[in-house]
DNA sequence: TTGATACTTGACAGCGCTGTCCAATCGTCG
DNA sequence: CGACGATTGGACAGCGCTGTCAAGTATCAA
């Protein structure tokens, strides 16, 4: 075990005062160039790694910041995750991971923890980006937070999206350019707020085009592959059905492929299927999904950068806010609609 | 923003010293019940909680463990979180994430965090496990760890594993019971050591039966879809083919799937499949993967459990570590061989 | 009653750092 | 050449908690 290096080993290394390094080390301005180099050297020498813990005691950082999830993707927290921590790493920054388990009793998980961490800002994802007690616990402890894809109250809070509206509708655009005039939709989990956006990204570019959805073509989904899996043998149950079903995300997307599978539909010559995410598992099915791309990687960076900047919003101005480009991704499970 | 309070609040509160807060919220014996009862309603009346870096700068104690992954599938990485903190919670501690890029400078990733942080101890999940350079930097910055399926030196540090050369023995022996006898395997990534216990098990157990693995059946993989994909490629190409392939993992299973799907083999009557991990990923295809379910939530949880129990060695026995069990899934890749 | 032996409690000194405030040094200008 | 503002360095007081050590208080046997 190497002995622990104090910032008053490096003072009396380079010769200065034990304030001094900490200017350096937090590069205040007012220190020589001479003297920075000096101690920038010590520190190097020494091996000298700051305490977090007597820092974030001693000033206004704690250098931690929180993810809050309570998501069933694995690929979608990882993703958080690495995102966050990309940015993190260069600041010094280092995450928490909380899960948080929205059927029990919130407040109760966040408070207490709040308390004990004093976290310098916190990133929450779907569907936990608009939960209000989630939000309130937060302001209540004085803790920033940044939301991802949040589903409204958008002046709340600092928040990071995409247009999920927009991608929806062009997904549909899509799948109607290719020749579909009746398209299945399966909605998200209704807790999450882009479930909403991608709903009316749908309905509208149907009406843009003049189609009709006709009764029984919009089914509610969860988020799940169980979802998904059920709504589409709905859908797909009986001689009746639609050329297309575009669900909300790639799980339920995945669903209705096993539910085409099983029903020996062949995708896409007898139907095209289209899902919203871009998460590993659409690469991990034959044939690949088509889909969209959500930057959640850039989201997560670009939150963590929010945080780490001290979000301040100026009174009566609107928060902080981002919107990130999404990506259509046009793979093999859609294609000319049937004749 | 709630006011923060301190210990002297409480202990105002109360009516006593801060020592003896401090004696009542550390479980240390020697309170008397009536002090304590007091105590404990004051902290419930003022909603007190600890502040951990406080607590971590003058105890020994950081309540913080953190999380080592450089694991490409997202499923068993928050598998191992979730594990994990489902114990941490309880205690009061928590996790930090840290995801540790093996094909850059790893030294330079984890010695400066673990001297920053100071964390009671690190969960390594593979292939960190058997990293030599993160071994010897947390041993060096004298943080314990626990490895969680360590591939072998199995006596440097506890550990908490399954027995996956079993579990890959009677994943064979459940496809020669269904009649195979041309059993094409796939290796896993070299740098994971359950891959060669996984090959062992496999090799045993068509040894044991009196089988051949012929020229050719065994092709290396690196546990990705992709690989998968090639190695299946190899093994499916010609009209030469297995009547069964064993993947050691999940994911590449699911790729020799895809391969099997677009050279229209019907699984699992032509060709049977079987995976290893029971990822999300085994359940999100048609048909479902018949695999091995790892106790990843269960392993994570003892290692954590272990950390915060303190574990210590004792001088020339062997470090502690737990065998946890695992369990075969049959799904509806696997079946009966073809005539 | 006394002394010895528990068991309880409290005073106080840090843990390693930042923030505040003051002192020293430097340069500049009338 | 002295006065004054600007720049740079340092002393010191905590941040909120735990560990050490000693003092106080029951309890019990002799």
């Amino acid at each position: 075990m190497s002995a622990k290096v104090t910032i008053h080993d490096v003072a009396r290394e380079s010769g200065v005062s034990i304030k001094t390094v900490s200017r350096v080390l937090n590069r205040e301005p007012n220190v020589k160039a001479d003297t920075r180099d000096r101690v920038q050297a010590a520190v190097a020498a020494l091996n000298y790694r700051p305490n977090i813990s007597a820092r974030s005691l001693a000033g206004s950082k704690a250098y931690l910041i929180g993810v809050f999830f309570d998501n069933p993707s694995p690929g979608y927290v990882t993703d958080v995750q690495l995102g966050a921590i990309a940015r993190c790493r260069q600041e010094g920054y280092h995450l928490i991971v909380e899960p948080i388990d929205s059927t029990a009793d919130v407040e109760d998980q966040v408070a207490p923890m709040l308390a004990t961490l004093r976290m310098d800002g916190v990133i929450l994802t779907p569907p936990l980006s608009d939960h209000p007690v989630v939000l309130s616990a937060l302001e209540r402890e004085g803790v920033s937070y940044v939301r991802i894809a949040p589903g409204g109250d958008i002046d709340r809070a600092p928040w990071v999206s995409m247009d999920d509206r927009l991608a929806a509708y062009e997904m549909t655009k899509h799948l109607i350019d290719l020749g579909h005039r009746d398209i299945g939709f399966i909605i998200g989990h209704p807790d999450h707020g882009a479930s909403r956006l991608r709903h009316q990204g749908f309905l509208a570019a149907m009406r843009d085009a003049g189609l009709a959805v006709r009764d029984g073509r919009v089914e509610q989904g969860m988020f799940s592959f169980r979802s998904g899996f059920e709504a589409a043998e709905r859908l797909l149950g009986g001689s009746d059905r639609p050329t297309a079903i575009f669900a909300s995300n790639d799980d339920m997307a995945l669903g209705v492929m096993a539910v085409a599978n099983r029903l020996r539909l062949d995708v896409p010559n007898a139907l095209s299927i289209a899902g919203f995410d871009d998460t590993p598992g659409a690469r991990i099915t034959w044939p690949q999904l088509t889909t969209v791309r959500q930057p959640i990687f850039a989201m997560a960076g670009a939150a963590a950068d929010m945080l780490m900047d001290g979000v301040e919003r100026e009174e009566g101005a609107p928060p902080p806010s981002k919107v990130l480009d999404f990506e259509l991704v046009v793979r093999e499970s859609t294609g000319q609609a049937p004749a």
